[in-house]
DNA sequence: CATGAATGAGGCTTCATTCAT
DNA sequence: TATGAATGAAGCCTCATTCAT
């Protein structure tokens, strides 16, 4: 009889806007009432389901980084680089993994000063890169990436790289294409690996394209 | 003159409670009023120095960014490892140097959706991209570092590299010492030069210390 | 038929969760969707029966009224004294009586700038005080309480008197249970009557008890 | 040099103008915005004064009763009847006096649900008992009033009436004028007392005026 | 009748900025 | 210059009321 609706559905349409709002304002200059009309509807409607403006914020906060996470799902479950899908699903190599990375930034930024919302990027970054370092491992075991560095501490300078390609990448778009962040990561990966092991990478790599 | 003393003065003092209060509460948190009675004076006279609260906050971004150029110069100044005088300039190796990075990561945040800002900082990290590069060429010219690999890309890769750590630092400070960002730096360094050159900048480390 | 008794049904349930919403929290914290859940419906069904919170509120005042005349005239039909049965039917001397008042007492509150709601007060409180004025008569015929006084003048101090014991008990219950009540009401009646009457007065109350 | 302005002269004007805007239009229809225009200020200002509208309120409540209190005092220091300058000093004989109870009245309801301004009125409640009692003590042993009853109880049942009296003085001011609220009170002091000391106290009167 | 999602007005509150002294 | 009181513009949030289902 009532009229029924997907909660989590709404609550996606109105990170999906939170999202693009902070993408094209800024976290600062965000506004509930231009969230409200971005994803058509009302500030009171957006307040019935995110009582608070910082719920609203954090869930957008998480949804980009499911978004993300969901993108490496997506292509590991194609097989081929663990490494390069971990890569792939971060790098903002197009329009929406662009937003994401400002939607990151505005969070670190928000995060200085703030406890909970520093935990809460702790928290994601652990989980970032205990998967790069499993992504590593993996890659190891299947010789897609040479041996003879620890999974472990070659995760955690990939995610540092990739942290500040990125961060790079958003301030400085024109020099930053796709291309370029490809080539300095991989450039990375090449010249820390003995040469057979960075032929095999490459080698892996143009057989899956 | 000692009036422009003076009033260079205040804003010196102006800009570095800002600076606290950034690290302190986090950019959005950050009240004039908060400022001006941390620096000693009263939000009028805080205004009178700077008459608009986007002038102070661009200002006591500038002034971090300064502080830690004339880090480096001093470093610089004793002669040694360019790269490393840079390396140990940007780190948040100490509590200092951490309120730095909470002031540059805040702006970040700001940046995103603010031009200005973003080509503040995009010209920002150029200038520090171009000296990494600098510095690089240097310590191969005088063989501190090994040669075989472009002192520009490697500058670039090197400034990534930095950004990521001191993001992670800023954000799980415990997890990340001084001694814990050194070696993940180093690590890089060494794990991409020849073994020789290796050597070599160790026991240039071991030299200078 | 049926219906219509449903629906005063419905009426009586909400003014009584509107009752005990207002005695828990207070008339400004009042909201219908409270009122709604701690009836069993939504704020649909509620704004159905009482298009508006003011309505609601009316009644709920009203209905407390008319619980504390049911008593009065079920005490009254069992005979003796009516100025005790209207004492008794008012008074705060448990938890359902004590819910009346803070009722009241929210509506005093409510009519202070409130032209109708003052009126409606001054109604209320003029029906208490004729049936005030009666039971005085009433008992003085009857000989339960000393003649000599004029019903009219009486029933008015009675009136007030009652008040001032039921706010005192409503803001500190401890020290207002149901015997200091009594002791104060009966010690006022006591020493204005002659001691013949008090001892009547008194007499009557062993006789019913 | 600044300009300075005297802080508590503000917040009496401030307290002033929210007991009229109460006694205007009701507690629930007070708004900041109205008592600030009022008070010939913007709202700004009258959150500089009072942070939060609770204080504002509550402020007022306590500012009311201190001018009931003084208004004792200056009756009390020109000697006579300790209970006349209670009972003359609370009732609502005049517009400012029935302020006071427009703003009492208010705090009741608003007390309702509210254990701090429950207990806030509890105490003022004491306060006010107590120095009946004590008015009553002090004109017993000057033979202005009759002794024969405990000064403790006569002061709680004197409090009560003067409650009861004043609601409906507010309620219904036409049939309350001041001399008909001095009559009731009057009426009780004279029905309790022995004939001699009602004398007295009747010839104290006219000996004062 | 009942639901509960959505509306939208409006209040409290914060704070950068101004300005009389 | 310095003060700090005052301004006034928004923003968040609440909630009575409406309405499609």
């Amino acid at each position: 009889m009532p009229q029924t609706v997907d909660h989590d559905l709404r609550r996606r349409q109105l990170t999906e806007a939170t999202a693009q709002e902070i993408a094209r304002v800024g976290l600062a200059s965000v506004r509930l009432r231009d969230v409200a009309r971005a994803a058509g509807w009302t500030t009171g409607a957006l307040c019935y389901y995110f009582p608070e403006k910082r719920d609203l914020l954090l869930a957008t906060f998480r949804a980009r980084t499911e978004m993300a996470h969901a993108r490496f799902e997506a292509a590991a479950s194609a097989g081929g680089s663990m490494v390069r899908a971990k890569i792939e699903a971060v790098l903002p190599l197009d329009a929406e993994r662009l937003v994401n990375w400002k939607v990151w930034l505005a969070f670190w930024g928000a995060a200085v000063g703030d406890a909970d919302l520093a935990a809460e990027q702790r928290h994601r970054y652990e989980v970032f890169r205990k998967g790069l370092a499993e992504a590593v491992a993996h890659d190891q075991d299947v010789h897609v990436l040479a041996g003879g560095h620890s999974a472990e501490e070659l995760g955690r300078v990939l995610a540092t790289l990739l942290d500040g390609v990125a961060v790079q990448a958003v301030f400085a778009p024109d020099e930053w294409p796709a291309s370029q962040q490809r080539r300095v990561v991989e450039g990375y990966l090449a010249s820390l690996a003995p040469s057979s092991a960075t032929a095999s990478y490459g080698s892996h790599r143009r057989r899956t394209k």
